[in-house]
DNA sequence: CTTTCATTTAACCAACATGTTAAATGAAAC
DNA sequence: GTTTCATTTAACATGTTGGTTAAATGAAAG
């Protein structure tokens, strides 16, 4: 899973597309594991894991009634993804270019001093 | 990769600690291979696979200028990954828990029909 | 040219992911 | 209580990941 801190645990969920469908599914309601299998072109088994992936994430909680498990989409753990990926919002959000030309120059200065003591040469602000 | 798509390739480059490590210091600053394995426990070729699979993500470009290799953020990856995640907002934005039951009732009542016809005992709205 | 420096590639390894089919579990229905 | 149904677990195959060290590459510096 590459790491096993919550925020690894949800991106490598969501690494997935059947997971990823799964989701999409759930989001529209609860459902079971053979409701979930029917549309995927893969086992109940493979079904069952995803789903233990998905819950090992809390991405989904399960209930029991009877022989059927249910699973129920849980909005957290994506809340917590959508917060980590919001911080780099000003790296394509063009409403936010100003600003971020602004901060890059300023970091560029702050940098500047540092840089001239240990020389890295980094090709900083270079075109590609 | 679990996927070969370009949402399954963003997602699993950002399920390893490691290579977020590396995008918040590029979100900072372009670096070279050797500025970003400093501050990191892992040897220098491991940054540079790290590296391979942000490019491959096409999380960031990379520029040569000598012998150096620079590294830039590239955000429209994270843009993609952040409107995904954005379509479950109302599964934790308390501020759409009304509009988020509203549909949910509609979902259900329209599900209603066909859940009679094969009835797959779904426990729906249970709690856990 | 030879050496040095930054980086990548190669070869290897242990761990994990994802699928399969067959067997086990556990509640429901008969 | 035996069978049936939904689901999980086991056992297995295969590919990928992420780390290592050692060798290769390629430009810069001497």
């Amino acid at each position: 899973m590459a790491g096993t801190d919550q925020l690894s645990a949800v991106f490598s969920a969501l690494a997935d597309p059947t997971r990823r469908a799964i989701l999409v599914e759930l989001a529209e309601h609860d459902a079971t594991v053979t409701e979930l299998t029917a549309p995927l072109p893969i086992s109940m088994p493979a079904v069952s894991r995803h789903l233990k992936v998905l819950e090992r994430a809390a991405l989904i909680s399960r209930t029991r009634s009877g022989k059927w498990r249910g699973s129920r989409l849980q909005g957290a753990p994506l809340r917590d993804a959508a917060d980590w990926i919001d911080r780099y919002r000003r790296f394509w959000d063009s409403s936010l270019t100003r600003l971020d030309a602004h901060l890059a120059a300023v970091q560029a200065a702050e940098r500047a001093t540092d840089r001239m003591a240990n020389d890295p040469k980094v090709p900083d602000n270079q075109e590609l």
